[in-house]
DNA sequence: CTGTTAGCGCATTCAT
DNA sequence: ATGAATGCGCTAACAG
């Protein structure tokens, strides 16, 4: 890494090289006017030469401080989940010519506000955030200001703000339905630690579809795992080995499903299975999923961001990420007969 | 979201609110310089009542054109290899204060450039990138200009870059070892395309081992996958199929592992597996892999484009991030007495 | 400890 | 079609 840097070139170098007035070199660049053709020819000429790139700073600051960056704020960096969601935003953004910020707040409730803080200081044009700590109204004053906030996968707690989320709750709900079409009754919700929202939801989703079959109180088949030391494993294990098991369980989230996996493999009794969120090798595995399209979240909350970019008024949004229910096996073994009561 | 729209609060009306100069609460922000207990106070209350937040634009700048961000470029966007990394950069950068812009090229080598491009208008203070391009020349210029460029997974061609890359060749040879120590000499070598710089690499470190083992020409157990119509499973079969078929199979990357466990699946010969790439489901499948941990390749990365930041001389560094076995049985099977002729 | 002057690199007036 | 002044919001360099 020898290398002799030299000083990054200005309008005015390159207008001095091609003998031309700083003005004539900005117009190239800003593309609207019209430059004499051999006059552009000799400014791209001296650009090249100079290796001279706009400065972007000064551009946007002359242009009124407006940047094209679009920040995005997550939890859990590590969480596949979110970086589709991601992959989703930078995709849609990308076509309107925007770059996406990235920052996560390391599942770190406090530590949100903070990390919000510092990527809004870049002059951000809009938030996208998954919002983790209790309450998002340390933003209300930025949205007073302007920029556009949406949140993803579940709404912001006391903050008025454009959302995107996913059909929890109808999504679970024909989960069930499926169940309770081939004659289950009995069952089981599993769900470890997860997300008040989407968790509520899946769960409002679950018991809707039971009482639509006749079942009024799921409530002894429910394992909502709000003790994060209880693994999955564990509460499918409580589930079988109670006094009336459960002839089908579906879970609320992708570990949870692992987790039954796992129990019920060691297991003789054919218990259906049903998991929330598709993953990697439940095809091969055969196991029947509520899937969506987590890019899809992304892009949907990015061209949420582009239209309030464009035009801030209009009312709220609240889009809902639709899923479908993928039959692989699991999920289509019959209740045996005589089991409902 | 009928919000009144405020204009955003400068320095200056600051100032006047509290009956200070500009410059005075420049240095409130600056943070450097000290200012009475008292003048601080009226200031910072004035800026919130405004709801000042100073602009980074104007700040960068007045200071020289510089921003706090690094650009990250990878190819797909789906990718969960590549989003790992950029969890790791992004981890590594946040620690210093930086943030990160993200772009992908979509798989695309001709889009790279223009990729870039656009990230390099943002004033990056470094780039990190997964080269896809052929030949990552046209960055030269840019490198002139005293932006550190550091390329992650595999080298630039035609430029001169830090790298981050696994330790593919060992990896893989060690892997192959494992193998060769319970008796296999006639070992498949599976995988579907993937970058050119990486196979070769573990092809290397496989080949490698089995010249150590005295297998002096494994052509006949090596399905390269260059053409991307034949899947990693119909390579799987061919082996098998072949007059002499292999006792054991690794795979060049996680897609090819999938692809030969679900072929083996169907098999009842029992041919020892070793995967390069985790996956989720590894240790629940019992697949044995070479493992890797793409944050670390992420981290090594954010800490070579901050070095770099803060020491743009010294020579270019290649950084190995090592990989590691890990058995879970689907290696350990022990080749058939009389397999090696 | 605080204020004044100047200018970062560019684009928006208004000229010519 | 091109050029000259002016200022975006902020801070370095100097005052005082």
């Amino acid at each position: 890494m020898e290398i002799p840097i030299q000083p990054r070139a200005t309008l005015h170098d390159v207008a001095r090289l091609a003998g031309v007035s700083a003005k004539t070199v900005s117009r190239v660049y800003s593309g609207s006017s019209r430059v004499l053709p051999e006059t552009r020819e000799r400014i791209l000429d001296a650009a090249k030469r100079l290796r001279f790139r706009p400065n972007t700073l000064a551009r946007n600051l002359r242009q009124g401080g407006k940047t094209a960056t679009v920040a995005f704020v997550m939890g859990d960096i590590r969480n596949p989940f979110y970086f589709q969601v991601a992959a989703g935003i930078e995709q849609e953004l990308s076509k309107s010519g925007f770059t996406m910020l990235l920052a996560s707040t390391g599942d770190a409730p406090e530590s949100e506000p903070v990390v919000v803080d510092a990527l809004l200081n870049q002059l951000v044009r809009a938030l996208v955030l998954i919002p983790i700590a209790a309450d998002q109204s340390y933003l209300e004053g930025e949205r007073h200001l302007g920029t556009p906030i949406i949140t993803v996968d579940r709404p912001a707690n006391d903050l008025i703000a454009d959302t995107v989320v996913l059909a929890n709750r109808s999504g679970m709900a024909e989960a069930v339905r499926s169940l309770t079409a081939l004659g289950h009754r009995k069952i089981g919700f599993v769900s470890n630690p997860s997300e008040m929202y989407t968790l509520s939801e899946r769960l409002a989703g679950y018991r809707q579809a039971l009482m639509e079959a006749g079942v009024s109180d799921s409530t002894p088949w429910e394992r909502l795992g709000n003790d994060p030391s209880i693994s999955p494993e564990s509460q499918v294990r409580s589930l079988l080995d109670s006094i009336d098991p459960p002839t089908a369980i579906v879970t609320g989230n992708n570990r949870a499903t692992t987790g039954a996996m796992r129990e019920l493999r060691t297991r003789s009794e054919p218990v259906a299975l049903i998991g929330f969120d598709d993953f990697e090798l439940a095809e091969m595995l055969g196991i029947s999923v509520v899937a969506h399209d987590p890019v899809e979240l992304g892009r949907a909350a990015g061209r949420l961001a582009l239209e309030r970019i464009e035009n801030h008024d209009g009312p709220t949004k609240l889009v809902e990420i639709p899923t479908w229910l993928v039959k692989r096996g699991s999920g289509e073994i019959a209740a045996p007969v005589g089991s409902v009561d």
